[in-house]
DNA sequence: GGTAACATTGACGTGCGCGTTAATGTTGGT
DNA sequence: ACCAACATTAACGCGCACGTCAATGTTACC
């Protein structure tokens, strides 16, 4: 609900940064690297981010934060995405079809491959899940043992 | 198959760091740091680490690895793991009862809280893998429509 | 007992991902 | 025209997680 969903304006800096909970430095800094293309300015040099670039920002976060990818291994996987609004932007003009097609092809195959490594993740995730459930319900049977040497005739109680 | 799975022998650092696809001088960082608890040493003073150690590097290895928590995190978490083996260690001696299931319990809940973190990232790691797939389909779906407008009379074709 | 392979403790170096400060420019409102 | 709020680049700094010497000691084996 408190969900911070794509804007319909174009952002400041400050704006943007704050949307991300990332800082100014950092956006500029994700520019530098190449993980954001340059924005457009207003006629002061003011950075504008469009919405596309703060959904792109989003992605960003996510694949750092939630994957703990690097930047650089973020970037290589944005190439996915920059194919897809290239051909977007391209859509209606006289672009080779072939060529088209076999831009698409490629951003098919990065999209695979980065949805094998996150089906990797998750089944490591899930193992070290049952691992860590399993000894949850050790403790349990351990606690259980305790309180029964303690209270060798257990009362009735309530709550 | 090729899995390493836990060693019956104590092993010098070397053997220990090529187990788990490590440096030496990872090894003795993750000491310095308090992540490893100070291995034996041979006369000579040679690190000699128990099967228990070897397996505890493992562990560090995917929470790093894996949930991509910093060391300072990860050695948080491993405080339910000393409990446990510390519990182990007390078993039979005549340590105060009440004492040994208060630690159980906090080892509990500590691994509780793991456990929510990863079904979190998990969560999260799901719906972004969902995004990914649609994203699959409709390239396939492009591609589709290039090859329509490229073969308007399909060849029945084997293979 | 010599020597190759393996280890030890410093100590400094490095790349990443920003934080922070400084000096300066821009925008929007009164 | 002025002012506060917001932005800019450039540069240095920093913590983390090690890498990389260097100088020295240990082990195993012939």
């Amino acid at each position: 609900m408190t969900e911070e969903s794509r804007p319909e304006r174009f952002l400041q800096i400050g704006e943007a940064a704050e949307r991300a909970s990332l800082t100014q430095r950092t956006l500029r800094y994700y520019e530098e690297k190449g993980l954001l293309n340059p924005p457009t300015r207003m006629d002061g040099g003011f950075r504008l981010y469009s919405p596309e670039d703060i959904e792109r920002i989003d992605r960003i976060k996510q694949l750092k934060e939630l994957l703990g990818f690097s930047l650089a291994e973020i970037k290589e996987m944005l190439v996915a995405e920059d194919v897809r609004t290239q051909i977007k932007a391209e859509w209606r003009r006289d672009a080779d079809a072939d060529e088209k097609a076999e831009k698409a092809r490629t951003a098919r195959e990065v999209t695979l491959h980065q949805l094998a490594l996150i089906d990797q993740k998750m089944e490591k995730m899930s193992s070290l899940r049952e691992e860590l459930a399993q000894r949850v319900q050790r403790y349990d049977e351990l606690l259980v043992r305790f309180a029964e040497s303690k209270e060798p005739e257990p009362a009735p109680s309530q709550s």
